[in-house]
DNA sequence: AATGAATGAGACTTCATTCAT
DNA sequence: TATGAATGAAGTCTCATTCAT
């Protein structure tokens, strides 16, 4: 039941905003009332906080368990590539609608998942910094800043595929591509 | 007074985020009862709205302007320097609350300044299109791709700021050089 | 001005009703802003038993006049006759809207014009009474109880007739022979 | 607690008028916060639109079956009177709120009802045409206009009863005299 | 485990009215 | 005479939450 609840709101805060996630929206979709939510859940707050915990868990363990997963010696290219597949597809996946919920909160909730979402930030930091090491990542770049921004462009990828109608995979070749080498023509 | 009221308004909202954004608390802001704001707005939507498309189109303004101030035989390179660095220090400036505001609204109220939004990244667009024409982008790229990709990076920007303290010059420096040539180490 | 004033507010009445007869409505109509009004009017509750009482002085005055007007012999179905014609007519006349506004009043307001209204129906029972004196109307009739009951269909002949369609002289020939004779067959 | 709602809200509008019908007076009176009623009605029309049907419904479902419990050989005067008395008696019955209602409505609310009444005024016209048939009533008479005229006096009633301090049986007993008869002096 | 019923806070909005200018 | 600006009261409605059953 627990589960079915979170999945209620996760679909109303995707189909139809936050604000149109009450707590009777929610009920209804479960075939409940209101109140009987509560026999669940503490509160409102704690129906989306698990919710977003959930997203993001799910999020680092896909990635983490990605980059784990690949051969020690793999390229640095490699491994970036295959990092930001598995975002980008997760991001857009069809029953991951608890990933989607993210950009649909308010920024003051928002804020509740930072120290999970600073722990996923620093995965990639690693992975860059694995980059760095064995020299395939131009020393120069000062990676407190390039993860944030970088994460940025890629969080908001469903967003604009929605408009752009590319692929998931078109939109990962082309961060990892963009990133890897800039936009510069090569002589 | 409608300038005030709109101050105050994006001032919340910045602040506190746009459930906060109460006829009350605005009123409260400038020295008024919430009724009184009735006089000046005809709802509280005609507010919202107007910080909204202020905010849009004042960056716009800048960026074409900047854009159009540049000598024409300017090398890409310096144009992209250069829009960049106008767009990151209009998100960032202090007195430019307006612009902050977009990322606090609910998705609902952001699709409404989505024509102006989508004339904004034209001009990205036109921007890079510029850059492919002079050879000195690479004509692989896909521009209806990666304009999104890139401008969703850059307003994630004022976001990640904050946590990094980073300067915007140095953000906007990262973002150049990292679009230009990519973080690959150099031989 | 004051007059003018007067106009908007019945014409508001009559045509939206007394909900939408706002001060500032009618203030637009005569094209000046509502706390205007108040250099007028002490308070809209003046303006609209001015209205109110207007309405009624006059249908009081145009059925006395009629009335005095007739020959003293003239029998009592030509008095009947006449009196009813100039009720109707006042009522429906398209420039009276004065007299409108009287049915779109809530109770409570309309309570306010009882003194006058009481006067006017003492013409009717006057009228009647010196019917029943010369012997044309049968003395059984209890006039106290009829008058009220006859004004009473009168008044909401506006009403019916935008329904039925029928002219304002046809149905003041059906109330003055209805009246006079009832509806029963005659053998 | 459906019915102790729509009772209070009948209660107040006819004591004090619609306008006064507020969610907080209506709560108050059966011993609730307003925001509590939104439990039992969607909104504040909802409830006025079932008070208004449950009157002309009760109406018109007393006057049909006292006029169906008729023998069918009862002369038309019999029928007539029958009507008339059920009509008035329901009006002015104590219990029966429900159907003062409608005189203190604002005419934007009223016509919701037209339907219904119209279906009630269609009663009397067949009461009526009936006499016709049977010769009992002039032929002459134009029933698409007497309906409504007859009606608009009758609904009159219980407002002029109140100062006549008549009863409603001596009200009926007028009413139907003078509509089959008229009131001039029989030789 | 769930529900019916209620609450209190607070949201947006409308309106008659006031008053300095 | 008229207006711009403001106010306070009130109105309808929504929502998270509570609690006895």
């Amino acid at each position: 039941m627990r589960g079915e609840i979170l999945d209620a709101a996760a679909e109303i805060i995707v189909r139809k905003g936050y604000d149109a996630c009450t707590m009777r929206a929610v009920a209804a979709l479960v075939d409940m009332k209101a109140g009987s939510l509560y026999y669940h859940f503490k509160s409102k707050d704690e129906i989306v906080e698990e919710i977003l915990n959930q997203g993001i868990e799910t999020l680092y363990a896909r990635v983490a368990e990605t980059i784990r997963n690949l051969p020690q010696e793999a390229p640095f290219a490699d491994r970036l590539s295959a990092a930001v597949g598995v975002h980008i597809s997760s991001l857009v996946g069809k029953d991951q609608k608890y990933m989607h919920v993210y950009e649909h909160l308010p920024p003051i909730i928002k804020r509740r998942s930072r120290k999970m979402r600073e722990t996923y930030a620093q995965l990639w930091h690693d992975l860059l910094a694995g980059g760095v090491a064995s020299r395939e990542v131009d020393a120069g770049i000062d990676l407190r800043l390039l993860v944030p921004y970088f994460l940025g462009g890629l969080n908001r990828v469903p967003e604009w595929m929605r408009a752009s109608g590319a692929s998931s995979d078109q939109v990962a070749a082309l961060a990892v591509a963009t990133l890897l080498d800039g936009i510069s023509a090569k002589q």
